[in-house]
DNA sequence: TACATATCGTGAAATAGTTCTCTTTTTCGC
DNA sequence: GCGAAAAAGAGAACTATTTCACGATATGTA
């Protein structure tokens, strides 16, 4: 007879295979909801209750658990930790990632003095800017660093993920620059489109495009779902 | 015999009138690219040329097209400038779109500094903190204004759209309040789940998203798109 | 002018994602 | 303990999205 595991057992994280592009896309939204609800004290949650606050099918979540290998109780729900604690094992957020920002404009400021990065083991270790008047100063306990400076750091500390948020001119020259160094990932604000060979991964962070979807909204109700 | 418009006749931007979700979402990065090329003074575009760069198939980049509306030129492409304007016209980015911005954080500040709203129709009114010692101070060009007064400037200006900086706990009753004086979107930076009645739209922006895929790729290569 | 080429347009096929339906499991109240 | 209720789980059905395959149409060149 076959053993099966009780849901207990299946109640710590599991070793998750693979996952739809679709519920890759929802697992931020799920961990921001389990953080929300952990704080709350909440221990479990269900599948209609989550199906509600992402305006998605029931059964959808269900999936969506099902790919993460994560069994609920019947008549309980999904253990809000474990479901948590998943999704960070699977992205890789428990393991630290050390990032340097490039641009020590607004937008890099404000990156680097986001406290919630900490929360998903993103440490910001170092910013960086070519004006004069910005290096040396003080952003957050961060010293302003000379862009010149920045490959050195970057093979110093051997870092794989830099935060671009430069003039748009001098987007595409930092990234060459980096990945010479050793940079597999950019987080890109800049409006720039970058050139970057395949082992390098690019997310092109457009904050406008959730204006946008509001814009269409507000331009054209009514309107369903989107 | 029926009539067909002419490629030229084409060329001016189309009425569009339905198109799918994963359209829709591939929008802003069509709109980024245009304004990307018209700077490089490029006039047409190719489907091959916008598959690559958005790492989609050929076809799939025709068939966005043709839920725009948008006709191509055989052996030329399709009209940079038509395709940004048709986005534009669609998504209702030629009229004004007037918000405010509720917290003078550091992102509150950075959103309300950053200039590239202006090419998108977003005009940003005014912003707004309970911090004394906020309240008074210039945020360029802007005075930040004590939150006391938010709902009476919505009302004045008949404002849409909020943009909410706030701490997590703040969020929800400025929702409340903004809502009863006539807000039918909310931009929400918060982590906080956001309980809205069923005409007001939300949009949230979990910056940390964009992290936490790049965060997989790192820890987790070799991986192919997602 | 005719041909070769690049590119679009589109219906059909394939794939991916979502929803429905029904079964099973656990918990809680009596 | 037993029955009712509240979930989860799983396969089938359905829908949406993407890709394929091929025909049509401008453009540039000999």
């Amino acid at each position: 007879m076959e053993r099966r595991p009780s849901s207990e057992e299946a109640a710590s994280p599991q070793e998750v295979k693979s996952i739809s592009k679709a519920s890759f896309r929802r697992l931020p939204r799920y961990h921001q909801i389990m953080r929300a609800f952990e704080d709350l004290g909440r221990k479990y949650i269900s599948s209609k209750e989550l199906s509600e606050i992402l305006e998605i099918n029931e059964t959808l979540v269900r999936k969506d658990m099902a790919d993460l290998s994560i069994r609920g109780k019947p008549n309980q729900g999904y253990s809000i930790q474990t479901l948590r604690q998943t999704i960070e094992g699977f992205l890789g957020l428990k393991e630290p990632t050390e990032a340097l920002i490039v641009g020590g404009g607004h937008l890099g400021k404000a990156l680097a003095m986001y406290p919630g990065f900490d929360n998903y083991g993103l440490r910001i270790m170092g910013i960086f800017d070519n004006d004069p008047a910005k290096i040396g100063s003080d952003v957050n306990g961060l010293i302003v660093e000379d862009v010149e400076q920045l490959c050195r750091r970057v093979e110093e500390k051997q870092i794989k993920l830099i935060i671009l948020c430069v003039p748009k001119d001098a987007a595409q020259p930092i990234t060459d620059e980096v990945i010479a160094c050793g940079v597999r990932a950019v987080w890109n604000f800049t409006p720039q489109e970058l050139h970057v060979p395949k082992h390098v991964r690019i997310r092109n962070e457009q904050i406008v495009a959730g204006f946008m979807a509001l814009s269409y909204y507000l331009k054209s109700l009514p309107v369903e779902e989107m």
